[in-house]
RNA sequence: GCUGUUGUAGCUCAGUUGGUAGAGCGUCGCAUUGGUAGUGCGGAGGUCACGGGUUCGAUUCCCGUCAACAGCUCCA
């Protein structure tokens, strides 16, 4: 048989060779790290015996699926540790996950406190060097070979294969699981992993069934790939939103509100220079900017759709024997306001813009510093439009979305999300609302998943996930195509044809939540923001007493040059001020003393180059405002 | 909401095998008037999250509530 290697060169070998034997074959460095196979595109364990020609890649630790293998069979050793230890343990699953593996088990307490224990028994594992063994069984005796261990969930998970399924088994040493592999030759060739947390997770993802225990782990395929990787999670821990927001005074959280964030000064100066830079693309964007009621009737809502398929997550209350719902959403306004006069096809699109506060109960476990919370800022707008506009304004929001995370150098993946179990409207409408959004995006090329059953209840979206410090995403920008709000609130619009028409309508935001992007802001640049969107620009920090007229007038004029400028006049050494200036993560120090009174200049100490020397006030506020007004990132060094 | 963990000064944390608490930083005062990441000395500051229970006595043990953290579920 012929075998095409990664390389395009090929090797014939005559009948029944494993993926392993030919790694071997290859040489023998290939053979001893080998860790999977793929033949024909599909990933296969190496004891994989290779029957016919086919293209064969063979993947070692430096590949995803090499490491992945490594994980996965880290997973198994960890739960042979935990039946080792708890016999009574019931195992569910086990898969290796994005950064590492985790079980999931029933009928154990285990806490934190036990996982060096368990940890101890996998090495124990790892040393006695069992082979991992592949075996099949048809489904029948599969069920009952689960039934007679002991282990119901296995039992569920065969059950729901298919009829003719033939069911493999991994085995090391007395272990077995049911698993589909591949798996590494040997539990010692797991040689680098760690125990991380316990958690609980539903069993099958679905919060009606029973909550399992999760040991969440990690391995690598070295202990200094293991130690790398800790030291990165330890580092990303200190750009934590909550911890950065508590330094320099960003936003605080009160026991008095859970969710509900205060934004302290500093904060409130990010959030309005976000603002106003918002207001400056959307005016640029033909936007037009509305503020609808924090709170409105119940029958808005019910036409809406909002009291039937969004109640409980509704803060409601009773006016004049009224119910009334503070807003979730700003589209119900929005459709009011457009409903306020008759509307032309000369007016489409009208593209209307609401920064809108809205309240959401969210669970209390789902709450999460400024990313998660229970009242947010949305940079909203509506787009009302005619059929053929769809595509030409789903790619200007693309492309603005773009521009905008471009600008602050995120990176940023996009997913399509699909109809969902509780949705209104034909399926005719989703249908083509989802083929709209599709086809912007092919247009564009814009790469990215589709996420089936999670769009809006009201119509598809183009979700927009940013990711924080260790690497969970968030969605920020999304758009969403809506024909379902515009018949139910019955908008309309005058066509050339002197007929009543409906506009279709996207709902989309931008920075998603100001909260959450401000969230994410902070993570990405670990609290030093570009300049321009820094709370305090400029510290002054005078020498001494003696200094501080002179500093002052620093002050003044940098303030009358429109910058954000403190000063610094306690009684303490330059020295002291100037690592309490880079704490609080302050862009650039002008310190002034004798020299610099004496010579009308100043000397710079930046968070970019350190040391700058001494310059003039107006060169220094000229080199400063362009840096501002072209919104430029400078890269920080560690000193 | 669920599972687990946690809650001590403004912040970060130590401590009490049950006898009402301590450090560093910050803050305030005094001295120091300085040259690019921490000047020295002194003072103030805590119903040990909240509510019950056990006890002669609870910050400590038990129960409940609230909040936070990790994950699950859900979502911008």
């Amino acid at each position: 048989m012929k075998i095409t290697l990664k390389d395009g060169s090929s090797k014939e070998y005559g009948q029944g060779m494993s993926v392993r034997e030919i790694a071997m074959d290859i040489s023998a460095g290939l053979g001893r790290m080998a860790l999977a196979g793929e033949i024909n595109g599909k990933v296969v364990d190496i004891r994989t015996i290779v029957k016919e020609d086919c293209t064969l890649n063979i993947f070692t630790a430096k590949d995803a699926e090499g490491l992945r293998t490594i994980r996965h069979s880290a997973s198994h050793i960890l739960a042979e540790a935990v039946k080792r230890l708890y016999p009574e343990a019931k195992l569910a699953i086990g898969p290796s996950i994005e950064d590492g593996f985790y079980y999931d088990i029933d009928d154990v307490k285990i806490s934190e406190e036990d996982l060096e224990k368990i940890e101890v028994e996998m090495k124990k594992i790892t040393k006695e060097n069992a082979s991992f063994e592949k075996f099949t069984k048809p489904r029948e005796e599969a069920i009952a070979y689960m039934e007679e261990l002991g282990e119901p969930y296995k039992v569920e998970l065969i059950q729901d294969l298919p009829e003719d399924a033939e069911i493999s088994f991994y085995s090391q040493g007395k272990f077995v699981d049911l698993c589909a592999g591949p798996h590494v030759g040997s539990t010692k060739e797991v040689k680098a992993f760690k125990l991380l947390s316990v958690a609980g997770a539903y069993w099958r993802g679905s919060e009606k069934n029973k909550m399992l225990t999760r040991i969440y782990g990690t391995a690598f395929s070295k202990a200094s790939e293991l130690e790398e990787y800790l030291y990165r999670m330890e580092e990303a821990k200190k750009r934590d939103h909550r911890k950065i927001g508590k330094e320099i005074g960003l936003f605080t959280m009160m026991e008095e509100g859970p969710g509900f964030p205060f934004f302290l000064p500093n904060g409130m100066i990010l959030k309005n220079t976000l603002v106003d830079y918002w207001r400056e693309i959307h005016v640029r964007e033909g936007y037009d900017e509305i503020s609808t009621p924090m709170m409105l009737n119940r029958s808005l809502w019910e036409t809406s759709g909002h009291w039937d398929h969004y109640r409980e997550n509704m803060y409601t209350t009773i006016i004049d024997d009224e119910d009334f719902a503070i807003k979730p959403m700003n589209c119900p306004g929005g459709l009011l306001v457009y409903k306020s006069e008759p509307r032309s096809y000369r007016d489409l699109p009208l593209r209307m813009g609401e920064l809108g506060l809205v309240h959401r109960h969210e669970k209390s476990g789902a709450l999460h510093g400024l990313m998660r919370v229970r009242c947010f800022t949305q940079d909203d707008a509506h787009i009302f439009m005619m059929p053929e506009q769809i595509t030409e304004e789903i790619k200007g929001v693309v492309r603005l979305i773009d521009e905008v995370y471009n600008l602050f150098g995120f990176k940023y993946h996009v997913e399509l999300s699909t109809k969902p179990e509780n949705s209104v409207g034909s399926d005719e409408d989703w249908e083509l609302a989802t083929e709209g959004l599709r086809t912007a995006l092919d247009e564009m090329g814009t790469e990215y998943i589709v996420n089936e059953g999670d769009g809006a209840f009201y119509g598809p979206k183009i979700d927009f996930h940013l990711e924080d410090s260790i690497g969970r995403t968030w969605q920020c920008g999304t758009i969403q195509l809506d024909f379902q709000l515009p018949q139910r609130f019955e908008a309309e619009y005058i066509g050339a044809d002197g007929e009543k028409h409906r506009p279709i309508m996207i709902h989309r935001v931008v920075f998603g939540s100001i909260e959450r992007f401000i969230g994410i802001l902070t993570e990405h640049f670990a609290g030093k923001f570009p300049t321009w969107i820094a709370p305090v620009q400029v510290k002054v920090l005078p020498i001494s007493d003696k200094y501080f007229n002179y500093a002052k007038e620093v002050l003044d004029t940098l303030r009358e040059n429109g910058i954000r400028a403190q000063i610094d006049s306690r009684a303490e050494k330059i020295g002291y001020k100037i690592r309490d200036a880079r704490l609080n993560r302050i862009p650039y120090m002008v310190i002034v003393g004798q020299k610099e009174e004496e010579e009308k200049c100043i000397s710079v100490r930046s968070r970019f180059e350190g040391e700058e020397g001494t310059i003039s006030l107006p060169e220094f506020v000229d080199g400063l405002n362009e840096e501002i007004r072209t919104k430029k990132i400078r890269e920080t060094i560690e000193e």
